[in-house]
RNA sequence: GGGAGUUUAGCUCAGCUGGUUCAGAGCAUCUGCCUUACAAGCAGAGGGUCGGGGGUUCGAAUCCCUCAACUCCCA
């Protein structure tokens, strides 16, 4: 006995561990097949499972199982990204649970502990992803910190530098004075904060007259280097050149102009702090002016500040105000709105601070990046993104790639004691180098040090396709050579910049060809109103229950139905409701099937639903098949959704249903055999689990046998002329259901059909597909009229004749609509064919096009207006 | 402040290079059904001035201009 509804739970970790037994997952390079090659964007190795994976990683599921089903050699790499702030932060915390202070620590002893701790939890989110039928190739699992991925990372640095594409320079950076390290711009939180905009003034030198600026950084003025107004206007054009005192500290700094400046904004003069202000900094630069540092790591006052020196920032603005207000060089203070922005992980305010840093000078790196993506040799889905990426990087910035942590690939630079760089993978290597090439061969290992940062992550993470096959390691090998360039990458779009582009960059540097032919950008999974799924707001559901709830397949096509790529996915469980019943539709057809007995007659009883769904199958894989070749999965989705419910279970299993109890005929059987196998290869890839079982149940198997590597369905011969006579069949169908529904008779009860028209050998076809759709009990043919209600298919009239009484004012009300309606309809065509331009200009096949309507309107009218007639 | 995108049924979205009375799908809603595969279901139905305005064209949801609202990215 088949349960009467689906259940996934026992079906699932079957199916699962079946698969992973008979290594169906696993692949090596195989010449003689076409390699498919996926690398899943690394998750945190922190990380647990999201519903961003669950979008992600659904979408990589179904393009890899498709592509093993065509035969190709079908590869998905799996692994975890070492997340160097997030997971640092994650063990600094720990630690500090343990009463153990990171700074109390050796390098060597930290990473015990995050080995440790990487080695505990690390990649559980890799066994959730099991949960979800995720077909990697598990074996081959990598993690950026192992070492021969760490490896490649020190070798393309040392490669980088080597063509001098890495460069030490002071910049400007995002510094947390917390944690004290700088932060990259996409973990810097801005906020909207109030603060006070003061209004200061400046004395002129060698006159009493004063200038005012206002600013919201008060405790910075003594970093002043120059106050800048714009060259056109008029209220300042007496003070170019002259100079002015820094208030508190009298420093003179000069009166510079800039077109920089807004005029309208606050006074129209700006205090200029290169040290403290990337515009600033900017605007020192090109004018040269002296940049003054009054802040230490922490952020306190230093004692270049002159004044407050050991004050925090904070304490040392609320102070300042107080000694401005008192010299008298304070006018006025209003409150101000301003964004700020703060370190996403100690929420401290950042500081624009200027430090010495490694930077990846990324103008003519990033060149083939744009090239290759604006022609196409690598094709984002959907296209729209392509101007976005081109504009970002048309104003790219260079890379800033040192961080101040300890967990990381540390950056292989070596310092001498009067701070000479010699960039080598060991220090063993750098002593040689010094030695060689300068000469230093009293040296000692002891005399040089290691810079202590390590890289940033993403400088790992662009390597990932490559890297993931050692090919920086071994450019050479098996793996490298048969499976890059990856076909597809799926991941989101805010990554788009920080990862997507860099692999980009880096497959052409390091292997001088693409990474990958296609992106396809998912969206952000929010909530039903739109929100982003948070941790603060609760409003994220834990994806693991999701799978226990609705079955995997259930999610899974819960997440498709409804994400167009590039489009967010407002998640709703009844999203994942829907699945769920998809999938116990899909079941219960299997039930019926299964239960049917079945007989020799030696012929088949339904030949003509058998050839039409044979024509709407091979029709819907040839639109299925165009659909994936456009990435535009979520329709592929639909397409079979429909194929599935509507015209196999509603049309075909309803066509070919034997009576209760009785048999069906051997060939009708077969067919549909076939039919369901073609079905369940066609849904596979997008609900794995209830496929394979129902394909294993339907026919016997052999020992190894899975559908998973079963043939994806070709499409066939369509015969569309019968396709488009069933369409009038039933539309016909409906017609009598709805008579039905509106008169209120049961479809229990059978009734008789007269049917006028021109071309009886369609309807004769019909026949015994009607009496079984319609419940009719005998039709006739008429050349006049009929007893009973009426209705029109095209020129073809039908009556149904209901026993009952007739509601004649009723019908001759429908029949009037439609006759004004097709009037209407024969008037726009008219009028269309009258007008001479429109027959002169329109393509021929248009106007064609518009004549048979203009004939099928006129022979319909004529119908309608005779059975009116004998109405009357 | 600069840039990109979106706006079609109650909701989420299709609608490709203008051409069926072109306005579609799924979900939701309403009506009637426990019809021996499935009530997680079956049969039927209603619902939209395609954001507003203007233009090009024989013809515009589709192309152009403009206004408005929303979203995202960079500053």
């Amino acid at each position: 006995m088949i349960s009467k509804t689906y259940n996934p739970r026992e079906i699932e970790d079957k199916w699962y561990s079946y698969w992973i037994e008979n290594r169906y997952f696993n692949s090596k390079p195989n010449p003689e097949k076409e390699p498919y090659t996926v690398v899943i964007p690394p998750p945190n190795v922190t990380g647990v499972l999201h519903m961003g994976h669950m979008l992600n990683n659904t979408i990589q599921d179904v393009l890899v199982r498709k592509a093993r089903m065509e035969g190709k050699e079908a590869c998905w790499v799996p692994g975890t990204d070492h997340a160097s702030i997030a997971t640092e932060a994650k063990v600094v915390a720990m630690l500090k649970e343990q009463g153990i202070q990171k700074s109390d620590l050796t390098r060597e002893e930290f990473y015990k502990y995050a080995w440790e701790w990487t080695d505990k939890y690390g990649g559980i989110i890799l066994q959730q992803l099991r949960k979800l039928g995720a077909s990697c190739d598990w074996d081959r699992t990598r993690f950026t910190m192992e070492p021969s991925l760490y490896d490649a990372v020190i070798d393309t640095f040392i490669d980088l530098y080597n063509k001098g594409y890495i460069y030490r320079g002071h910049r400007m950076v995002n510094w947390d004075p917390q944690a004290k390290t700088t932060v990259s711009d996409e973990e810097v939180i801005t906020k909207e904060v109030m603060t006070k905009l003061c209004y200061l003034k400046y004395p002129i030198v060698g006159s009493d007259e004063s200038i005012m600026i206002a600013t919201v950084r008060p405790e910075t003025i003594m970093a002043d280097s120059a106050i800048c107004v714009h060259p056109e206007d008029e209220r300042y054009i007496h003070l170019h050149g002259k100079k002015a005192l820094i208030p508190l500290i009298n420093r003179e700094i000069p009166i510079i102009t800039d077109e920089y400046v807004t005029m309208d904004f606050g006074t129209g003069a700006l205090k200029v702090t290169p040290a403290h202000d990337q515009n600033d900094y900017d605007l020192g630069i090109k004018h040269k002016l002296e940049i003054i540092d009054i802040l230490t790591e922490d952020g306190k006052l230093n004692e270049k500040a002159r004044i407050l020196i050991g004050e925090d920032r904070f304490v040392a603005r609320k102070k300042i105000i107080k000694m401005l207000e008192e010299s008298g060089n304070l006018e006025k203070v209003e409150d101000y709105k301003s964004n700020v922005g703060h370190s996403e992980r100690t929420n401290a305010v950042i500081e624009p601070r200027l430090s010495l840093q490694w930077f990846v000078s990324m103008k003519e790196l990033c060149k083939p990046a744009l090239e290759n993506v604006m022609n196409d040799n690598i094709q984002l889905h959907p296209a729209k993104f392509k101007n976005t990426y081109r504009i970002w990087i048309e104003n790219i910035r260079d890379w800033n790639i040192s961080r101040q942590l300890w967990w990381g690939q540390q950056i292989p630079a070596y310092y001498l004691s009067d701070g000479t760089v010699i960039v080598a993978k060991t220090k063993r290597e750098a002593l040689r180098k010094a030695q060689h090439e300068l000469q230093l061969f009293a040296l000692t290992e002891a005399d040089l040090t290691q810079d202590p940062d390590v890289v940033d992550t993403w400088f790992s993470s662009w390597l990932w396709p490559i890297s993931v096959f050692d090919g920086i390691k071994d450019p050479n090998n098996e793996d490298i050579n048969y499976y890059y360039p990856t076909n597809d990458l799926v991941t989101a779009p805010e990554i788009l910049f920080f990862w997507v582009m860099r692999m980009i960059i880096a497959g052409y540097e390091f292997r001088g060809e693409l990474p990958f032919r296609n992106v396809y950008l998912t969206g952000i999974v929010r909530d039903p109103k739109g929100r982003k799924m948070s941790k603060s707001l609760g409003n994220s559901p834990d994806p693991l229950a999701l799978i226990d709830q609705y079955g995997a397949d259930g999610v899974r096509t819960g997440m498709l139905f409804s994400s167009p790529a590039g489009n967010d996915l407002l998640f709703d469980e009844k999203l994942c409701e829907q699945g769920r019943n998809f999938c116990n539709k899909v079941w219960n057809a299997f039930r019926l099937v299964k239960g049917w007995t079945v007989v020799d007659t030696g012929h088949s009883q339904e030949r003509l639903a058998v050839k039409w769904f044979d024509a709407k199958l091979n029709q819907t894989i040839a639109e299925v098949l165009d659909l994936f070749g456009k990435y535009r999965l979520s329709d592929a989705l639909n397409v079979v959704y429909k194929l599935i419910w509507d015209d196999f279970c509603s049309q075909y299993l309803e066509m070919i249903k034997p009576e209760y109890g009785q048999p069906i005929d051997r060939a009708t059987f077969e067919a549909t055999i076939d039919f369901f196998e073609k079905l369940m290869a066609l849904t596979h890839p997008f609900m794995p689990f209830i496929t394979e079982e129902i394909w294993q149940d339907i026919r016997e198997r052999g020992e190894k046998e899975s559908l998973c590597v079963a043939e994806f369905p070709k499409s066939g011969a369509v015969d569309t002329a019968l396709l488009a006579d069933v369409e009038i069949f039933f539309e016909v169908v409906t017609n009598i259901r709805n008579l039905r529904s509106t008169k209120n008779i049961s479809p229990k009860t059978a009734l008789p059909l007269a049917i006028k028209t021109d071309n009886q050998g369609l309807y004769q076809k019909f026949e015994g597909l009607l009496a079984k759709l319609a419940n009719i009990s005998e039709i006739t043919y008429t050349s006049d009229k009929a007893d009973g209600m009426s209705f029109l298919v095209k020129a073809d009239e039908f009556f149904v004749n209901l026993a009952g009484e007739l509601d004649v004012e009723a019908e001759i009300e429908n029949l009037q609509k439609e006759l004004e309606y097709t009037l209407g309809f024969k008037k726009s065509v008219e009028a269309k064919l009258s007008n001479e331009r429109f027959v002169q200009n329109a393509k021929a096949d248009v106007v064609d096009k518009e004549r048979q309507k203009l004939a099928d309107a006129e022979a319909k009218i004529v119908a309608i207006q005779e059975a009116l007639a004998r109405m009357s």
